[in-house]
RNA sequence: GUGGACAUAGCUCAGUUGGUUAGAGUGCCAGGUUGUGGCCCUGGAGGUCGUGGGUUCGACUCCCAUUGUCCACCCCA
């Protein structure tokens, strides 16, 4: 079929035949930050394109090169969100939660976008959950913050992420670093590549993780950003570590890692996969405290991550991490004849009223077609109402999975099919082997 | 933005040194006696061979361009 268009490049298509992992996924992320204290928040998709500059940096490739910027019809330039941060910081400002017992902590799921040539675990339109925890310069709270992202990935099963943290310090030890570095560089200008030369005037931190060989064996003599961090910002960093050795998070101390937002200060971390190609960086954050006055507002430290949604489903993917099924539907109620069309029709609808996900014929097939259908919707239980049903006044509920059949008066037939459901919920528990030993609490809610 | 690989039914793929009506499996729809799923059998629908040029008597096959997909660089979630 030669179709008028497409989808635009670099963006996907959920389907129903995958969109209800994504939305268990999503859901249990909400629920396990709410845990913590995290509430939703929700911004627009598109901002003044000067929130990004100020926030994200001028200088940086996402600003610079990825940003879906244009002008309005009023004349605004206006851009497609590239990360979630900045939106969530101009909303804490803008309606002033600072006033608002701290910290805030925000929740959010949102779609971003960004002009890259599309890859493994790379799009232009990528969604992202992420949380801020606003007004607060206590690394208890980088450690917390931290270990909710842990909480998730171990709730869903994902184990083999390898989380890395670094601190890239204050403002002021970094100027320091800065310079440090450029002089390091600088004298071994000669050997550097290409684009490590290029680096080395916009951010020479980047040189430390360039793939080159060659870049490698003089990044590993550069000088090293902790050993040029401030007093406070090291205490700030072991005090993290600490947290983090006593609630049994595993991570390594990687100097390299960078992140390439201008806003992060002190706390940088990544939760990395091997598993999903390049682009493997499941999860990234880290402390901002320069942002809220960045924006106009009152000095707020703050800290916050972002997780990648495609990336992380590919991880579960590729882990075969078991999720929950599907919920099948209940029942399906097949019918032949007008009248007993209507009476399918009829008692579909006071049974979805109670709760139950019924569904009928709506294709108008034979009755073989009617039960092929049922079948490959994978309901538990199915019902022919036809003419003789609708004389004798019985029908027979057939379970689907080859348990026994039961007859059932049609008159009433909405509380009889609900009793059915209910015994047999009853007898699954009775049967099943529940190990109250090792009960968890949490089961119950 | 740079580089590499690829592009044939909804999906996964065949298609022989360019040769006449382009195939399979799977999925979809319908049948296999009168009103009942899964297995099996039969039939049907579905492709301007990504698009546009070129070479040739003739192109799915060769050449060029273009678009898209995948992968990597870069960057990031």
């Amino acid at each position: 079929m030669a179709l008028v268009t497409k989808a635009i490049k670099g963006t996907q298509d959920l389907l129903p035949a995958d969109s209800y992992k994504n939305r268990y996924v999503e859901q249990a992320m909400l629920d396990i930050a709410a845990k913590f204290g995290y509430k939703e928040i929700r911004t627009p998709v598109f901002e003044h394109t000067e929130l990004f500059s100020r926030s994200v940096g001028d200088t940086t490739d996402v600003v610079q090169k990825e940003m879906y910027t244009f002008d309005d019809k009023g004349g605004r330039s206006i851009t497609l969100r590239p990360e979630g941060t900045a939106g969530a910081m101009r909303a804490f400002l803008e309606h002033g939660l600072f006033n608002e017992p701290l910290p805030q902590k925000v929740s959010y799921l949102t779609s971003c976008y960004r002009y890259e040539k599309p890859q493994a675990g790379r799009l232009r339109e990528f969604h992202q959950f992420g949380v801020e925890c606003l007004g607060t310069a206590a690394p208890a709270a980088d450690a917390e913050l931290i270990s909710l992202a842990h909480s998730i990935f171990s709730f869903l099963g994902v184990d083999g992420l390898q989380l890395e943290i670094n601190s890239i310090g204050c403002p002021e030890c970094r100027k320091k670093y800065h310079a440090a570095l450029h002089e390091y560089f600088e004298s071994h200008k000669d050997a550097l590549c290409g684009t490590c030369l290029d680096r080395l005037g916009r951010n020479p931190m980047r040189i430390l993780d360039c793939k080159s060989p060659e870049c490698g064996a003089i990044a590993k003599d550069a000088p090293k950003v902790l050993d040029y961090i401030c007093e406070d910002c090291s205490a700030h960093f072991e005090t993290v570590k600490k947290h983090l050795d006593a609630m049994n998070i595993p991570y390594v101390v990687n100097p390299t890692i960078v992140r390439g937002l201008d806003y992060y200060t002190r706390t940088v971390f990544e939760f990395v996969s091997t598993q999903i190609g390049a682009q493997g960086t499941v999860c990234g954050g880290g402390r901002y405290d320069g942002l809220a006055e960045e924006l106009g507002g009152a000095k707020t430290p703050s800290l916050g991550f972002a997780l990648g949604i495609e990336r992380l489903m590919m991880v579960i993917q590729a882990q075969g991490a078991s999720l929950p099924e599907e919920e099948r539907p209940d029942l399906y109620i097949a019918s032949m004849g007008d009248e007993a069309n209507i009476v399918a029709a009829k008692l579909a609808a006071s049974l979805r009223e109670e709760g139950i996900g019924v569904q009928y014929d709506v294709a108008g097939r034979s009755v073989k077609a009617q039960m092929k259908f049922a079948n490959k919707l994978g309901v538990r239980n199915t019902v022919v109402i036809g003419d003789s049903e609708i004389e004798s006044g019985k029908v027979i509920l057939k379970d689907m999975d080859g348990g026994e059949n039961v007859e059932m008066e049609l008159d009433g037939f909405e509380d009889s099919y609900q009793s059915y459901l209910i015994q047999k919920a009853v007898s699954a528990i009775a049967d099943s082997d529940v190990d109250t030993g090792s009960f968890n609490i949490t089961d119950l809610f």
